[in-house]
DNA sequence: GTTTTGCACTCTATAGAGGACAGTGCTAAA
DNA sequence: TTTAGCACTGTCCTCTATAGAGTGCAAAAC
């Protein structure tokens, strides 16, 4: 397959023709005939014509005919020639824009903020919204903190890595004053922030054993109470975190084969391995990301294009998002949607100011 | 309408067959013919005898025929004596109880116990999932927390109400020390902890006056940050929340008329007002409830049921969880499964030994 | 040589007809 | 009171015919 080579062995005729049947089929979803496209492209060419153009394009794989007797469509290739050359993205207008930014005001913390993000894509491009949180290579503790709750139970605040908070609470055999907690938090923090975690769990276990010899009530507290603060939660799962919303949406992209298809797409765990692979493929790859069809490699998205843009603060990239819905979308509108979600993520993200 | 004394006007083979009935079209989802009924029981009754009782029972309106020649259907009335009188509840295998034990293990933190309940709810069910959490009347500032990030930015933490643990990142004038931060984090608890938050704002405001005139530097610094914290965040929506999963289950219950009048249950704002409206109601009526169809009074409900109920700790009602699906559901399954989750939930809510 | 017209051909979608099927209600017999 | 028999009714499925959309090709027009 000499594959992109191709468009430029084409006319410019050809190429408006193609063009326009693309544009016309996302609108529509319908195959395009050769007398729809005629009064369609307004280029004063008779159907008889474009019959001939479309077989050419037929012919160097830009097209595809269902059957017979109905119009073409556009091939995973096709979309990617139209994406890569073709396409003239529309500025988003500033309501959009607006809309976007006070979703993503840089006031929320973290998670929420990323939620917001994922279920704002999907809101307003009426696609399915993901987001990709990394797991970090290493968790780097930047602080610890007890709280006293009602008799024998404490909440513990861990904030790891600049950004993420986390909160659990513990039963403890005694209850602790606030002074105590205070005092356990300070002499925690003065010997544990800004180490990484796996580090920090190992030299619990090395204190506990001199613990054992030395008896220093307090400070035996305080490792224990760590010891179980960091048990079981903060680097229980591994694996990237996957955030999906509106899946609802793709329920009436009538080409994607019927509700159950897409039903599996976001219920199998395997499937989402899939789109997660790809996700980490994309945040690779820097910069917006558009995988068509067949294309990505992953049968799951068979139908189904996804645009993604990895999104980045303080110059370091943090995850990728974007948008899963079926090849026929309208490009113009989601890709600037997505581009500017992630920039403004990253923006609120940021240190900043 | 003499609605619930028609049951005991209803002889007990009319009852017994009755049940039968439900049972079976709660398993097949197809009307149950005479014939099929006749079978089923294992009464020993013809056809023709059922024919005669199923007549009795369509006149006090507990069944129901599509059409002439298809078999008969429970109305909402009927499976509301269906589910108040005649409904064996199953007792949960050990199995089923240990998962949702584990789920709902109370290591976790309050936020993610609530998600996990709802979407083990849709998981186990197989239906969707709902947990509302009703904002409480006041909210009592426990504990107020500073830690510093990078330069100029801040991170506060609040715990609100025992349980509730919010943050958000506030951007600062200068750069604060880890123990200036103490120090403002700690005249602050001293000031407002156990106070309620609007109470507290109401403070911030008169302090803030009272400074204008002695100036002491550290502690302008913690209310003015303080006041910052405030600000927008925690008591921005006073709307309950509602938390929804699984909706991808209902997709395969055929007889909720089509996949779109689901996606708009799920999507409409309007629809979430219902659903929340109705789980209020559902919070005042203690213990647990069950909506069939209709006569929930919403119609976005129309073919579907909700069984709800009150989950609570420390002997206080915290909010309603439960799960949605089709009137024909199996009852006898999901009515244990939203039981044991309430009790469960609120186990792990619990202050607790 | 390129474009258009005309025409035969192919495939789909839709509507209607007819039969199989399931189930009813009624009447009469057990 | 229950059962058997029977005519009746509505649904669902299959089959067929037809209209419509669109193609490809050959010959004519530009």
């Amino acid at each position: 397959m000499a594959s992109t080579t191709d468009s430029s062995q084409l006319s410019d005729r050809s190429l408006q023709l193609f063009k326009a049947l693309v544009e016309h089929f996302i609108e529509d979803g319908t195959p395009v005939g050769s007398r729809t496209l005629s009064k369609d492209s307004n280029m004063g060419l008779s159907p008889a014509t474009i019959r001939n153009v479309m077989a050419d394009l037929e012919d160097v794989g830009l097209l595809h005919s269902p059957h017979t007797s109905a119009g073409r469509v556009p091939t995973a290739k096709g979309y990617r020639l139209f994406v890569d050359s073709l396409l003239r993205v529309n500025a988003l207008n500033s309501s959009q824009v607006a809309k976007i930014a006070r979703e993503l005001a840089p006031e929320s913390d973290y998670s929420s903020l990323i939620l917001r993000a994922s279920s704002m894509l999907s809101d307003v491009t009426q696609l399915a919204g993901v987001v990709m949180l990394p797991r970090p290579k290493q968790s780097i503790l930047q602080h610890i903190e007890f709280v006293a709750l009602s008799s024998n139970r404490v909440l513990v605040i861990l904030v790891v890595n600049d950004r993420e908070v986390q909160n659990r609470i513990i039963n403890t055999d005694k209850t602790y004053s606030t002074s105590e907690l205070q005092k356990i938090s300070n002499y925690l923090n003065e010997l544990f922030a800004g180490r990484d975690l796996t580090q920090v769990r190992k030299s619990i276990l090395e204190e506990l054993e001199k613990m054992k010899e030395k008896v220093n009530q307090s400070m035996q507290s305080a490792i224990e109470m760590a010891q179980q603060a960091l048990d079981s939660d903060v680097t229980k799962d591994k694996s990237d975190d996957l955030l999906f919303s509106g899946q609802t949406n793709l329920m009436d992209v009538a080409e994607l084969g019927a509700a159950d298809k897409l039903k599996k797409l976001f219920e199998s765990f395997n499937q989402k391995r899939d789109i997660l692979h790809l996700l980490e493929q994309a945040i690779n790859a820097d910069g917006m990301q558009i995988f068509i069809g067949e294309e990505s490699g992953y049968d799951v998205l068979d139908k189904c294009s996804v645009v993604t843009s990895p999104y980045e603060a303080d110059g370091q990239i943090l995850g990728v998002l974007g948008v899963i819905g079926p090849t026929r979308m309208h490009y113009d509108r989601v890709i600037p949607i997505v581009d500017i979600t992630a920039k403004m993520l990253g923006a609120a993200l940021n240190s900043k100011n």
